[in-house]
DNA sequence: CAAGAATGAAACGGCTCCGTAACAATATCG
DNA sequence: CGATATTGTTACGGAGCCGTTTCATTCTTG
């Protein structure tokens, strides 16, 4: 399986991904909030809010910000860590599981039909 | 050319894009914005406010903001419409295509190496 | 223990975007 | 022509995110 994908049909591929996001009357998720939910769902646990600040370049605060507004919409859920009470532990949930599945399968499809 | 992708290679492809968007400093395009951009740039023109408002099922002061914002970073421009002046033609500038350009040369790098 | 470091959250002011409702300019049509 | 429709923009109040600073809690360590 060889993904190739010519610059032209990348942006063919960004523009109907973005259509299908901008069309369906949901608030977008921002780039970042997105960013943020496929580190947690695609990168080993465990999830802190300085490591994900770390790795996307960005002040802590805007991890927790966004975290607030995932949780407000059911993609992500936090936990105390039991060993060191001053973390954050990032979890997924079925909502977030379900986002992004819907978010691969349009990708996908798009990709394969390019 | 077949570009398979997987829903997982999906995912891995559009989590790296967006770290890439997110880590350097300049301000993210959201994704109505990006959106807009593509159309204009993908689609054969004429562009008007309308004719995009419609296309994404979106208000037309939508549009005339994300113009105004994009027009600010120099990546459309708009100019009036001599056969019906009540028209605004909405077009392409070379910082456009040059943002454009990069972003699929990242999509399509890494697609290509998934 | 006490002092310092580390973690995540809250507070603050600022900026952008949103949706709706007006609005000015232009075109169309009776 | 005059009335109506169309196009894009502006105005307004509200909501969300930003960057920075400050804070409460917890851990580490001398």
């Amino acid at each position: 399986m060889a993904p190739h994908l010519s610059t032209a049909n990348a942006l063919y591929l960004w523009h109907h991904v973005g259509l299908a996001q901008v069309r369906d009357e949901e608030p977008d998720l921002s780039v970042r909030q997105m960013t943020i939910l496929l580190s947690i769902y695609l990168e080993p646990p465990p999830h802190t809010v300085r490591g994900l600040a770390a790795k996307l370049h960005v002040s802590k605060p805007v991890i927790t910000r966004a975290l607030d507004a995932m949780g407000k919409l059911g993609l992500v859920t936090r936990r105390r860590d039991q060993d060191d009470l001053r973390n954050v532990l990032i979890q997924r949930t079925v909502g977030g599981s379900l986002y992004l599945e819907r978010l691969a399968d349009l990708v996908s499809a798009k990709s394969n039909e390019l």
